[in-house]
DNA sequence: CGGCGTATTGAATCAAGTCAATGCGCGTGG
DNA sequence: CCACGCGCATTGACTTGATTCAATACGCCG
């Protein structure tokens, strides 16, 4: 099946995948060497489980080793924005710091696993470990980046542009861990999607549909297959 | 007038306005400690220079002094974003930390100044000064925070409660300064306001009108007065 | 096998966009 | 000093892409 791991194979699999230069991640760290500095607790995630929630006290970063989740964003009268999907070797949680508790929620959307990293022992391993803090640092840079990147999307593109934006962002960090960026299935459901892209489901599956018929991409509830993937560039606007 | 400050008068007003807690800048940093380590080059800004475009070289995070700018995502085929404004103890330039060149565009909106805070030095310097490492680290996750509360109003609310939010917001930053957060002068374009939030320049226009109808603010062209503080956090979507 | 969560599809509606005209202010130069 | 011109803002009329409401279908899990 596709995009699954064991637990047995993840310290392999880490190693295989390092992050791309330009957006270096914390898998390229030596993780025996952080062990050294950080307490590393192991989590056991399945579908639907929160590994932390908004508002929650903010003690710990998390390495995210297998599985896949969202972040939610929650406003007080329960409007609520996913703000993201994070997958292996993402990490988690640094959205926060500087706070006393999560500003925003982490939902996994299936089995996996999820190192908790206590932030003052991270803190500590940063004086230690010069490398780590300026991967730290990075990563956040690279978080608002990413998001950046989303709302030059939302403000720019309509429907069939952004569904075809993320659908290639899928593939692309699929890519990246050393899966099919041309066949994989998607982990979120479409409600999920919409509201990452700030649409309806309805709109999202209307405009899957769509590139299906453009035999841009097939599509079968949550499986994808890429058709034709420089059509897909030009639908979701991109120079090639 | 309103917003505006001179050259001389600089360290006093910096002094005078230490960030919240939760939202702690630069501002509340030693400027003078920071100097033994940092070469601070200050720059004065005009209105429609860019600080730095995307692209260039990246070598320096910036220190606004005085002034207003906002920040500007470009797409290779043209298509543009603001992705925020910065004021008066606001830095920039954190978000291409990492990279070989800017990922965006900094475009001053008025005539201020920017200290600029060469990187290199700006390391070095956080391994001499433990508490800038972590208000760096803290301020690159507000960034985030401010990003995601954005991906929210734009996701969730229609055009009135984005407007409605956005004044509430620039408001709360006005005051944060100290100046009134009841009057005051927009320092960007409609297309500025509605770009940012991902709406066109007609609806903001209609929108602030709107408002305007309702006594809820009244407008002349950049010109804001809340008349009806609590009735525009209800527009907003805000709890009271 | 049944049922619930999820996805698809259609038809009607509407919020925001588009196109276009007019108005206002400010800065420049006669 | 005033007139002119240009950039920005406002407003109206019309269009449209996305939403809403609603019905139906699919598939997995218990």
């Amino acid at each position: 099946m596709i995009m699954q791991t064991t637990v047995a194979s993840t310290r392999a699999q880490a190693a295989r995948y390092p992050a791309a230069e330009h957006e270096a991640g914390f898998t390229d760290i030596d993780i025996d060497l952080l062990r050294k500095y950080v307490p590393v607790l192991r989590h056991k995630l399945s579908a639907g489980q929160y590994l932390y929630h908004a508002g929650q006290p903010f003690q710990s970063l998390y390495l995210i080793n297998s599985g896949f989740l969202k972040t939610v964003e929650l406003a007080d009268d329960g409007r609520d924005q996913v703000t993201g999907f994070r997958m292996r070797g993402d990490f988690l949680g640094a959205e926060s710091i500087g706070l006393k508790t999560y500003a925003c929620g982490a939902v996994s959307l299936e089995s996996g696993e999820a190192w908790e990293l206590p932030y003052p022992a991270m803190l500590t391993a940063c004086r230690e470990i010069p490398e780590l803090q300026a991967r730290l640092t990075a990563a956040l840079a690279q978080e608002i980046r990413d998001d950046h990147a989303w709302m030059l999307a939302i403000g720019t593109l309509n429907a069939e542009q952004r569904v075809a934006t993320f659908l290639l962002d899928v593939a692309k960090r699929y890519a990246r861990l050393g899966y099919s960026a041309r066949h994989f299935m998607l982990r979120m459901r479409r409600t999920d999607m919409a509201n990452f892209l700030a649409l309806k489901h309805e709109t999202v599956s209307r405009v899957m549909s769509r590139l299906d018929d453009l035999r841009l991409i097939s599509v079968e509830r949550r499986e994808v297959h890429v058709l034709d993937d420089s059509g897909l560039r030009a639908m979701a606007g991109m120079r090639v």
